[in-house]
DNA sequence: TACCAGGTAAAAA
DNA sequence: TTTTTACATGGT
């Protein structure tokens, strides 16, 4: 398979992935994790037999059941969304050269490309969970709800799980929610959205061919959707890329940073600094903040 | 021990 | 209309 060059398969893999995890694992080169295609889970592994500049990825899919042609299809498509592997890069380094501590912080990240998640759905019932809470609560919450209603896919030496579907979590109990540790409002939040989508009532993926404001529009009418949920959901999960969750505290955090000597910042003057970035907002904060994670530019 | 953490909806003012 | 408060839970 070949990724739209610069592509740098270590970096983007190894971001949200470790060997512990259990839904994305990177070991030794190799990403494994599970897809869901026509109710059958399949295993994909893939590695990097390529560079940076000449990406390649050999991809591997195992099954218990056998896979069809047509499904090998839509795994690679899946796979193609998921990373990115189309978006070029170049041009948004080339449209955000200017400012210079992005393209120092861009040449050092070269080739990271933005993991898009498997479904809208996904990104969205992640970002609810993640609703005031801190990140290392959040994924606590969320490991808590992948084990209880995902569906686990065991391989020689582990288990890997795929995120559950949305039918799956409209027909759990709020009581059952809370024990997982989400409180009373969020464990109505989900389930009331989940139901929504496993009735047609809600399409996700639909909505995701709309523009930016016309899905805040529609996602905020949702209880429990504002607009950082609906904007880290487009970020996340439908890959507009123009979109800043400037509400958020941690890039609000990293911003300030990168840009304003670590003073708190204010959401409007985070979007006033993420103004220079064009239609670059988004992969822009995606860039710092895997920047200030690894530790990078200072 | 309290307080905060990558918000939101509902109550109160 | 604007401001305050409850909410779950792990870390500090």
């Amino acid at each position: 398979m070949l990724p739209v060059a610069p592509f740098n398969f270590d970096l983007t893999t190894g971001i949200f992935s470790h060997d512990d995890n259990d839904i994305a694992t990177s070991k030794d080169g190799r990403y494994s994790r599970v897809i869901r295609v026509n109710d059958k889970l399949i295993l994909v592994q893939m590695k990097s037999t390529g560079t940076v500049d000449k990406p390649k990825l050999l991809v591997e899919l195992k099954s218990d059941r056998r896979i069809t042609d047509a499904e090998k299809k839509q795994i690679r498509k899946i796979i193609r969304s998921m990373f990115n592997l189309d978006l070029d890069l170049e041009r948004f380094y080339a449209e955000t050269s200017k400012d210079k501590t992005l393209a120092r912080i861009a040449n050092q990240l070269r080739g990271l490309k933005t993991p898009t998640t498997e479904n809208v759905f996904e990104a969205l019932i992640s970002s609810i969970v993640e609703q005031q809470i801190s990140l290392n609560v959040a994924r606590h919450l969320e490991h808590n709800i992948v084990k209880a209603f995902g569906d686990a896919l065991r391989t020689s030496d582990r288990i890997l799980w795929a995120f559950p579907t949305p039918r799956r979590l409209a027909s759990a109990t709020i009581k059952r929610l809370r024990k997982l540790g989400l409180s009373q409002r969020k464990a109505e939040y989900i389930q009331n959205i989940a139901r929504l989508v496993a009735d047609g009532k809600l399409d996700l993926e639909k909505l995701s061919t709309e523009n930016v404001d016309e899905i805040v529009r529609r996602l905020d009418q949702i209880r429990g959707i504002g607009l950082w949920t609906a904007e880290l959901t487009m970020l996340r999960g439908m890959r507009k890329f123009e979109v800043m969750p400037a509400d958020d505290l941690g890039l609000r955090r990293v911003i300030a940073h990168y840009y304003c000597c670590n003073r708190r910042i204010s959401s409007e003057e985070a979007r006033k600094i993420g103004e220079k970035w064009g239609r670059w907002k988004g992969l822009a904060s995606f860039y710092l903040i895997v920047a200030d994670l690894m530790g990078i530019g200072t």
